[in-house]
DNA sequence: CAGTATCCAGGTTGATACTG
DNA sequence: CAGTATCAACCTGGATACTG
């Protein structure tokens, strides 16, 4: 989670896919911003949604998805204190390419299941 | 790169979407398909083409895409050795997914760079 | 509530040397 | 050529305890 300052800096070739890939390839990235597109939501809402995520994990992963603009963060100067998450129009238009993955994933899953079972055959053979 | 088979196993909801970014989400699997996108390679082209990989990770990362059915190995009996490596029609159709993510990225740069600075300069004061 | 601080186990990666 | 084996460094993530 160390800094990763590489979208626009060392990205000489026009292939930006292995930097998107970090950008949104936290363990947890995906999930917050499926959970968030269904509105917003305050960090323990998220920490009950997302099964299995540690409170660490959880903050980690919305600092950068904030700082990459994914993803806003709004405090309520309340008793006890309140905070907001929320996707940003930039987030918003990322679903669309992530749903069309999704896509091929469950159109694929057969066909890697078969793959996966025959190398392991012949591995073990 | 141990074991993941979490594909089709775990999967209780309909999203499936961090396991297709663990699937194609080792370090060097991206940029090993688009080099196969190109049409057939063998191992040192590839280990020539992707600058940075090593030697370790190049294999592990192709053991991995072959296993999964993403990556064809064919070994040719000669002396010297040669093997060659092709992508299948499986990750052919994922190309325009990934496209369409590509162009996603390259068009939120400026507002994800924009961000970045703006939170790192929020951080900093 | 919404985190932060600390510690540690485990996984991932690179470098390097060796092999059929 | 196309790897495998081994080792060390690094990074990630979870658990937990503490705080405004």
């Amino acid at each position: 989670m160390s800094q990763r300052n590489t979208v626009v800096t060392d990205q000489v070739t026009d292939c930006p896919l292995p930097e998107v890939l970090r950008l949104i390839g936290d363990k947890w990235c995906i999930q917050i911003l499926v959970e968030l597109g269904a509105g917003p939501r305050r960090f323990t809402q998220l920490e009950r949604a997302i099964e299995g995520v540690s409170r660490r994990m959880l903050t980690l992963n919305l600092r950068n998805l904030e700082r990459n603009g994914l993803v806003t963060r709004t405090v309520h100067p309340d008793a006890p204190p309140s905070v907001e998450y929320a996707i940003t129009p930039l987030a918003e238009d990322v679903r669309e390419p992530l749903e069309l993955l999704a896509r091929w994933a469950r159109g694929a899953i057969p066909a890697l299941v078969a793959a996966r079972q025959e190398y392991d055959a012949r591995a073990r053979g």
